[in-house]
DNA sequence: GGCCCTGTCATCCGATCGGCTGACCCCCGG
DNA sequence: CCGGGGGTCAGCCGATCGGATGACAGGGCC
């Protein structure tokens, strides 16, 4: 597609571990970035523990993260645990299906670095890619526009932490289960909920869950 | 009526038409395939009016269709039209993110030759397509899993009534209100609440909201 | 250097939920 | 005529939730 006459910018190549729970497009993003010149795939984990794991061995300059993992914690926990280690930590490419405004605030305030669709072209995650690495940020540009457009579509200002609890009460998990999965007590899981119920004005998970999907506060 | 010309198994290479949406999976998809003996991409798509006009025009022997196209005609749409052109027409390989028993059905009501999931090894989906183009079924093993347990089992099918407390439960009423506001009583509640739970595979009422909104089982 | 927001944690207690078991009525279809 | 599905109701009990209140650390703002 692109020339491969292009060197990378630096002498060595940007050092990516990919982590996405779909074995098919985890393979189909090592091959196609493979293609790319100045990009080379250290890794690739199914999970957010996996992927902390090999970032831990591997020290990638960049991670590119689905939101969307299966089974464990989720991409925006992996991601605030990644950016959140000692020393060098990686910069944290979000790449995912959708470009919901919570997903993306919270995303961002986990620590990555961009944001992009996989509905991006392909010279556009490599140059992501390659701004990432540098800690320069890169949003897809119809996640910018709606960034710019305003805040407005944030009708409810949760923080991140909130819309975190609200994902994991979306699942159906009692507090004890949202506490596990994002390594706090059940007394911090209920002090997040008491603070939801307020703001979206409900007093309890179901009514909570109800808002949260009508107003599109989650994936 | 679906394969008038047999494609040589070792002959020819089957040839791919790839039908996704998001352009870096596509990509992806290309890469990955480029990298598999005996099967060759003539073409791709990025919604379904692209995938009919595209697949009349090269005969492809199979298209690789995701079920969510963003924009125009989805997945099964395309699958339908697809599958009942006159002449020779293409076997459809659905290849998808999620595997709800929805899904699954219409795909295959629409004509679709195999269900995948993109979670699948691509050794899956390399033999997936070679059966396709010879016109033999494959299923992901969850999906065939689900098909075996029972679909019209696992169908959700909720008795009016069902849905009547289900409205309200997204309400966030607690039973009591629940059972005021249909005119029965509490214990009538819990009964219709642990037969939603059992049938949406949900075990308390966050989940069970969830799950009907995500179902669509909601106005 | 204070102050607010966010995120973390704790305890107490009443209210509610969810699981379990069993029951009755009505209507439809075999 | 009897079986079964849908709708109704009841009591018991442990688990969980939600309300109230208080506390402390870190970051950002003035």
């Amino acid at each position: 597609m692109t020339r491969p006459a292009a060197p990378a910018p630096d002498g060595a190549p940007v050092r990516i571990l990919v982590c996405d729970d779909h074995a098919v497009v985890r393979a189909g993003l090592l091959a196609l970035l493979d293609s790319a010149p100045g990009i080379e795939v250290v890794g690739e984990a199914g999970t957010g523990e996996e992927a902390l794991a090999l970032s831990a061995k591997l020290a990638p300059d960049v991670v590119l993260m689905d939101l969307q993992l299966g089974e464990g914690i989720d991409g925006v926990e992996t991601t605030r645990r990644l950016t959140a280690a000692p020393g060098a930590s990686p910069h944290v490419l979000v790449l995912t299906t959708y470009d919901t405004d919570a997903d993306v605030t919270r995303a961002v305030e986990a620590g990555a670095t961009g944001y992009l669709l996989k509905a991006e072209r392909p010279e556009e995650l490599f140059a992501a890619i390659r701004s990432a690495a540098q800690g320069r940020p890169a949003l897809s540009a119809p996640v910018a526009g709606r960034v710019m457009a305003g805040l407005r579509g944030l009708r409810v200002s949760l923080t991140g932490r909130e819309r975190d609890i609200l994902a994991q009460l979306a699942r159906g998990l009692g507090n004890r289960d949202i506490a596990r999965a994002l390594f706090i007590s059940e007394a911090t899981v209920k002090t997040h909920l008491r603070r939801i119920y307020d703001k979206l004005g409900v007093d309890n998970r179901a009514g909570a869950v109800a808002v949260a999907k009508e107003q599109r506060l989650l994936p």
